[in-house]
DNA sequence: AAAGCGTGGGT
DNA sequence: TACCCAAGCTT
């Protein structure tokens, strides 16, 4: 475009924002601390989502030292159904960083910014426009869509390195006056109205400037190759009690899928083929019998990239039972203030609507 | 570079 | 129903 062209783009897309732009909590703020946290809960996950999530993070850890000085599973019992949690992690170990390395500020430069975990090229970017007002354009999804379709861009979005060429294009469409705007806007704007399925150009008001809306060719944009089909894995879940009625319950390892996160005892039926050596592995591990297998129910998960088949099974187990590493014994208000993911939290409300008692 | 990493909502 | 998708980062 030329420079003329990029002035018009810029008020008829800031113009349209700041008429019809999301009013949000974390827009409300000049703390880059809390733009920080609000800017990880959005990664992969939508606005709606996570506006109780962010309300509730920010009164439980109000400073960076509050959320340095927490225990891990209490930042990641507030993240406790949001997902992806090892962004939590990262989020605790970066704030750390900072309060130890930055006197508890966020720098306000890209690589210093860069070098906190959990920090990434986007987030880095969001905050150095929406938080200290510099000219960076951060390149998410949304900006990838709306500028592939206005520029007929078909390198596969899916790719690393398409971001950089995006991240060309956009540092020379910015505009130096509001580059929080303008990020924001290309974001409401891909939320709102230039959808990936439903693009709504007659509501647009960049489609003057747009080369798909020209072409008619909307949706065959962003290009972006596919995901593999989920693997599906088959457990059984364990749910053993002991006399008191407490439930056998163990933290998951502190890396991989749910690091962190508590659950009932799973037993995989991939492995363990065979009845019989589900029920030898079963007794050798936790001294109980699921045999005949009392079978409460089964359920499947999905996940992003595999699908988890569930059958949750009924066993006594003696309390003096030598208990693993991460494994222990609770009631059912002990349990509720270790972090579950959903796949088990299943469970435990299948337990209160069923077994009020806990027998 | 590509895969691993969650969940809920929309079509 | 069965996809697809969302303000990505780490390894």
């Amino acid at each position: 475009m030329k420079e003329q062209q990029i002035q018009q783009f810029n008020h008829d897309l800031l113009d349209w924002f700041h008429r019809k732009g999301r009013r949000l909590p974390w827009r409300k703020t000049d703390n880059p601390y809390y733009i920080w946290i609000s800017e990880v809960m959005l990664q992969q996950t939508q606005v709606n989502t996570v506006i109780p999530y962010y309300n509730q993070f920010i009164k439980k850890f109000p400073t960076p030292e509050a959320l340095a000085d927490a225990p891990e599973q209490e930042v990641l019992k507030s993240w406790e159904g949001l997902g992806y949690y090892s962004r939590a992690r990262n989020l605790q170990k970066g704030v750390r960083e900072m309060v130890a390395t930055y006197n508890s500020e966020l720098p306000k430069n890209k690589s210093d910014l860069l070098s906190l975990t959990g920090i990434g090229p986007y987030t880095a970017s969001a905050l150095m426009s929406m938080a200290y007002h510099e000219p960076e354009p951060a390149i998410d999804g949304n900006l990838m869509r709306v500028l592939s379709r206005i520029f007929l861009i078909d390198d596969d979005i899916a790719k690393q390195k398409t971001r950089k060429k995006f991240e060309k294009l956009a540092s020379d469409l910015i505009v130096q006056t509001e580059p929080a705007s303008f990020n924001q806007a290309l974001m409401d704007l891909g939320a709102m109205v230039c959808r990936p399925k439903i693009a709504d150009c007659s509501q647009c008001p960049i489609s003057s400037h747009c080369r798909a809306y020209e072409e008619g060719v909307q949706l065959e944009y962003p290009v972006k190759s596919g995901k593999a089909k989920p693997r599906m894995l088959h457990y059984a879940v364990l749910l053993l009690l002991d006399e008191q009625g407490r439930f056998l319950v163990e933290q998951r390892p502190d890396s991989g899928l749910l690091a962190g996160m508590w659950q009932f005892p799973m037993l995989s039926l991939d492995e363990y083929e065979d009845e019989q050596q589900q029920q030898a592995y079963s007794r050798e591990r936790f001294q109980c019998s699921v045999e005949p297998p009392e079978a409460a129910f089964s359920y499947t998960h999905h996940f992003s990239h595999l699908i988890w088949k569930l059958t949750l099974r009924i066993g006594r187990t003696p309390s003096q039972m030598k208990l693993r590493k991460r494994q222990c014994w609770a009631t059912m208000n002990e349990l509720k203030r270790f972090p579950f993911p959903v796949s088990h939290q299943k469970v435990i409300r299948w337990i209160e609507k069923n077994r009020p008692l806990h027998t």
